[in-house]
DNA sequence: ATAGGGTTAG
């Protein structure tokens, strides 16, 4: 008997070393020769691996495998139940489990785990919740750390979170995947309050746990908790991969300033998981820096990385293309057709968002309309949103609605928005009617929408119209968000000012410096642009509210605080207003400073009078 | 055997 259970492990050994179907097909015939061939422990390993070959179809060499083993063990019917509930169909894997029962052989933990992780990915509730029962009636598996955690995950992928929360608080013992799967689900559904209470109450924090808290806030846009939660992980020692990286890397991408980015970059550079060793990090490193303003140091992760993947060329793609360096958004994008790396949607939002910023539009329809048959990317809405935005920009508000009328989706939000915008910019009120009675559908409490409109009519003197407008934002009590702006001062502190601020320590020098700029910004020609203003108010008032933009107090801030010759680096959460971008672009030439201004959608690098925007934004 | 993963328009 011992003798027999050496040769078995002997052989398992080295079903272990096989790489291909070969080779196994080479160690079966050895099993048969040292009359294993029965033995349930040598064949489940053997039948791992083979169900492990994705090439290798499961009713072929796997089911021969499993056929001729007359008592199979549980453990040899799980492996093949296994593999079916991975790599489908679920319904073999569920004839399988019967034919197991109806032979009376008891399942194991593993049997459930694994069926439990297939209905889960399936979003089959019903079959879930069926063999929840099941495991109930046969009774020893409810205490089962393994069966409990696949059985919350399972309801937490179909979406029931009392159920998930019941097993999981009934459940004898929890261990940190218990923990953790629940903290993953509420940071999903974006309830970090309760992500953080059962994360302050779990005793054992390990790595996954603090990854996923600080990806939880990134991926809810609270990027100053993510990092504060992983400060904290930092002081107890815990140790980071690079997971954790880039999750914190999204938060200071988020952030968007300089002082953040180096000080995660040096991290992760010293942790040894630098753009050199880790695409997913590169990657993030390289959205994080076209989102803190320096394309170039975005272009430079890039070009240092060893080994690049379709997030890495989308994110430069993106980048470049934000930054308005449209024909390097471009040249990527073929560059990348030359490589192994395919394509995928954003890659395409990548480079249409370009062909946008440059008018290119032809370019964009081209690519838009062989991007199915040349790459395989389907069109998305997103896609169809950046047509719209193309196409509109351009002023082909027709072509517009005609792709709209022929999308094969439901247009949502973004298409109409496009369209929108685009009416706006060509002071088209009737398909600006058109495009707003949607999205008020849509987005009913989105007040941009409503600007919108109502500009678009005063651009055309409709004021019966504007006020009919004004009125319906007033019903509906909508506010508009405050405008802010922050800055970097020489020392990479962040100095945030609100629209008509007066709060600053330096309020009195920033007034005085915006007062002078704007002054010699009138000696040659500057006249303030009043129809930025969007309140019914007399043109003095008007004028004073523009001085107050927030952009514009952080721009004399700017000034004020950092050295001549460097960069001014302006954060806003609003798209930039006309009137700002004409000062700019006047203050780059006045002074000789590069100012970067980064807006809620993309970024203006004003140098010498000029913004590379080419005023088409 | 089970838990954490980056890029997206207006």
């Amino acid at each position: 008997m011992a003798l027999q259970r050496g040769l078995e492990s002997e052989v398992v050994r080295i079903v272990e070393c096989c790489r291909t179907l070969n080779q196994a097909k080479q160690v079966h015939a050895h099993i048969y020769r040292n009359n294993l061939e029965q033995c349930s422990y040598v064949i489940t390993k053997l039948l791992r691996f083979v169900t492990s070959l994705t090439q290798v179809p499961l009713h072929s060499y796997p089911r021969l495998l499993f056929a001729q083993v007359h008592n199979p063990n549980p453990f040899l019917w799980t492996a093949f139940i296994r593999a079916y509930a991975l790599r489908g169909p679920l319904s073999q894997a569920l004839r399988l489990f019967c034919s197991m029962r109806k032979r009376r052989i008891s399942p194991v933990s593993f049997t459930f785990s694994a069926l439990f992780s297939a209905s889960g990915a399936a979003r089959d509730t019903l079959l879930g919740a069926q063999l929840h029962a099941q495991t109930l009636l046969l009774g020893g598996f409810d205490s089962d750390i393994y069966v409990n955690n696949a059985m919350i995950d399972m309801y937490v992928k179909c979406g029931f979170m009392r159920c998930a929360r019941k097993v999981f608080d009934e459940m004898p013992e929890r261990d940190v995947v218990s923990w953790t799967e629940l903290i993953v689900a509420y940071a999903r559904r974006g309830d970090m309050k309760a992500a953080q209470d059962l994360f302050d109450g779990l005793h054992v924090k390990d790595m996954v746990a603090w990854t996923a808290m600080v990806t939880g806030y990134a991926q809810n846009a609270m990027p100053k908790d993510a990092v504060e939660v992983f400060r904290r992980l930092l002081d107890e020692g815990v140790e980071i991969d690079e997971v954790t990286l880039v999750g914190v890397i999204s938060a200071c991408a988020q952030l968007g300033a300089s002082v953040y980015a180096k000080w995660i970059r040096d991290i992760a550079e010293s942790s040894g998981f630098g753009p050199g060793s880790s695409v997913l990090v590169g990657s993030a490193l390289i959205d994080m820096y076209s989102k803190c303003g320096n394309v170039e140091e975005a272009y430079n992760v890039f070009k240092g990385m060893r080994e690049r993947n379709v997030f890495s060329y989308s994110s430069m793609i993106v980048g470049f293309a934000i930054h308005g360096r449209v024909h390097a958004a471009i040249k990527l994008f073929y560059d990348m057709l030359e490589t192994e790396v395919k394509p995928n949607h954003v890659t395409f939002v990548g480079v249409l968002t370009a062909c946008t910023h440059a008018g290119l539009v032809d370019l964009g329809q081209q690519l838009f309309a062989t991007m199915e048959k040349c790459y395989g990317v389907a069109p998305t809405a997103e896609l169809y949103a950046c047509m719209a935005d193309l196409l509109g920009r351009a002023g082909y508000l027709e072509k517009v609605i005609r792709l709209v009328e022929t999308m094969p989706m439901k247009p949502d939000g973004a298409v109409w928005g496009a369209l929108l915008g685009a009416s706006y910019v060509h002071g088209n009120p009737d398909v600006a009617e058109i495009a707003s009675k949607h999205l008020f559908e849509l987005e009913p409490d989105n007040l941009g929408n409503y600007l919108l409109l109502s500009n678009t009519y005063a651009s055309v003197g409709r004021w019966d119209d504007v006020s009919r407008v004004r009125k319906c934002i007033r019903e509906k009590n909508l506010k508009k968000d405050p405008g802010w702006s922050w800055v970097e001062a020489k020392n990479g502190m962040i100095h945030k000012f609100a629209a008509g601020d007066l709060k600053h320590p330096q309020i009195n020098e920033i007034k005085k410096e915006l007062n002078e700029l704007l002054e010699r910004l009138k000696g040659i020609g500057y006249i303030p642009n009043l129809s930025s203003v969007l309140y019914d108010v007399n043109d003095d008032e008007k004028k004073l509210l523009l001085m107050a933009h927030s952009e514009k107090l952080a721009l004399a801030f700017g000034l004020l605080s950092t050295d001549a010759g460097s960069t001014i680096k302006i954060m806003k959460n609003l798209r930039i207003c006309k009137d700002c971008h004409i000062v700019m672009c006047g203050a780059s030439r006045l002074t000789g400073r590069k100012i970067v201004v980064r807006d809620n959608t993309r970024f203006h690098h004003f140098l010498n009078g000029a913004c590379s925007c080419r005023n088409f934004w």
